[in-house]
DNA sequence: GTGAAAGCGCTAACAG
DNA sequence: CTGTTAGCGCTTTCAC
């Protein structure tokens, strides 16, 4: 409608039509599924017609239209990946486990972006499984109504991530979040702390993040302990929340002689923030940070935390999906990969 | 073949066909062109069988095909980005700045991953085009041939950002790393520092770390100065690997007064590894790193480096690329964004 | 405002 | 190993 010819940049809206298998069949005197074929399995055509139909398809620069493919196999070959954010490094640890295993099978991974919205998650697996996926992959177990109703009934393998469930969809490979924040609870007790704060982000939902939290307040409650403070923050975790959350601990608190992070952004931010302000850690306070990111081994005080196994699920998880898209069933459809307490000297 | 029944894990190989259009119609007593157009411009159907079409979609859960959709109408909603790494900090942000816009103007992204190789690049641009993408957006100027054909040929707007070049494809957005090192070697030669080092990651190929490099060069030139000594790492940059190389530079060039590392990573870690060994930074030795991510100006001595506007380079590049699909024109089609010195105390 | 017909480009299923 | 026949489920186009 609006065309500017004389500049030449706004292209035709109707994209001229692509060249199609038929033309290609055309100029290599075959049919066109032998073209198909060839694409699919070229083993399955004599040398001689796949020399002819390579010949055509270079020529006219041929490429395969998947709409039409997918629509005709109701086979996609993609996997969606469905991940409350990006920023936050754990999630790209987790989505090259997934893409190293699922480019090998010739599968291609859709990434998309929650932003820790239940909301906006609800409208991606919409939106993903009306491209007929052949699996999904998703983080979290906390999921709207409609969402695990559209996933359960799709008839793909769903693989659930990074927690684990009592009633998962499908699939589910992670750890226990209340179990790891129990395990830093212990650790903090058993070296002697008994004042101590959390702090999380409240992202509109992180529930993993309070999990941990739960975890850690069990860890207290068995020893008849609470947490001497807690606080949570709406805004996205980094370095600069956290150096002003322990600031804001100390200032409030001073008795508290620990503080757990739900995150090592913020545990690396509070570490410096101390070292900044002449508060000895661990002595005057420790800080434990969660997650194991390559950084927190590398300020001083090494950060105390919880090292967790992001490649290794998006790896697992990929090939689940993997074994079952092969037809083959999958052993566990219920992995607990656990995690590891690392003890840095930041507590 | 091989369903294994008993389980009953191992799902039906032939996805029951899902609800479609036409069974929506025959519920609500309408033809399947209504269906289609109450999901498109529901004002342009009367609210009487637009209500009687919802009950049906609710009563059925119909979600519509959009492989059919975009079978049919040739234009998906699609907006592939194709960059080099998840796991360098910068891409996120970039990411950030494109999904914003693109998820406010109803187009869904795709992310795909090239691992800094221009050959799975390639691989991924064939991919996304026979998705019948609207647009794409793609990192770099540099491709290969073929990709470069592919995506000049493919009738849709491209957009080339981050880095900008003489002959774009089509749209180009970013600013010129070749500037920025020579800006950044400007500073260092102003403030007195005539012994450089140069360091940057050798990712297969980091084209525009490497022109980075590049212009400091340039400005070394200018006073006919080269550089005092180049480390190029073929790993990925991280921490680690900026505490390693600072120490191997200090080892076998004592002589050196400043280090300029192509990433803030690498800088980073080398400023920590530097107050590790009691080096004094700037006075010793001064750092200098590129990007400004968040943690450069979180330790001390804070990093000097060069902030580079990558959320608005993602920002403007979907907003060009939104531009065009509404058929309006771009204004301008090549935008070199800038960057900004960020002084801190490392240089 | 609504519907009927005719594909979009490919592949499943069969026949040869 | 190769070709033919029918669609996949939607949207375009054009009547009504």
């Amino acid at each position: 409608m609006s065309d500017i010819g004389t500049t030449g940049q706004s292209r035709k809206r109707r994209r001229k039509s692509r060249v199609t298998a038929r033309e290609v069949a055309l100029r290599a005197g075959v049919g066109t599924m032998t073209v198909s074929r060839a694409f699919r399995n070229p083993e399955s055509v004599s040398s001689d017609l796949r020399a002819r139909i390579d010949e055509a398809v270079a020529a006219l620069g041929y490429v395969p239209n998947r709409l039409a493919g997918g629509l005709a196999s109701s086979r996609t070959g993609t996997v969606p990946v469905i991940i409350p954010s990006l920023s936050n490094n754990v999630f790209p640890d987790i989505v090259d486990g997934i893409s190293g295993v699922l480019q090998a099978h010739n599968l291609q991974m859709l990434l998309g972006n929650t932003r820790y919205s239940l909301e906006e998650e609800e409208a991606l697996a919409a939106t993903f499984l009306s491209w007929s996926p052949d699996g999904i992959i998703i983080a979290g177990t906390d999921h709207t109504e409609r969402t695990r109703a559209m996933l359960a009934s799709s008839g793909i393998p769903v693989a659930e991530i990074i927690d684990i469930a009592d009633d998962p969809i499908d699939m589910n490979i992670g750890f226990s979040h209340v179990e790891a924040g129990k395990a830093m609870g212990t650790y903090l007790l058993g070296r002697g702390y008994r004042r101590i704060a959390l702090v999380a982000p409240l992202c509109p939902r992180d529930q993993r993040a309070l999990r941990r939290l739960a975890g850690l307040r069990e860890a207290l409650a068995a020893r008849d302990l609470e947490p001497t403070a807690e606080l949570l923050y709406e805004d996205r975790s980094s370095w600069r929340l956290g150096a002003e959350a322990v600031v804001r601990v100390v200032a409030e608190r001073p008795d508290v002689d620990a503080v757990f992070f739900a995150n090592d952004d913020l545990a690396v931010g509070a570490v410096q923030e101390c070292s900044r302000r002449g508060i000895a850690v661990p002595e005057q306070l420790a800080i434990a940070g969660f997650n194991g990111l390559e950084f927190a081994s590398e300020i001083r005080p090494r950060l105390t935390t919880i090292v967790t196994p992001r490649r290794e699920i998006g790896r697992q998880a990929a090939e689940m999906v993997v074994e079952r898209l092969a037809g083959r069933a999958v052993d566990a459809l219920r992995r607990d990969l656990g995690f590891r307490l690392l003890v840095g000297e930041s507590a």
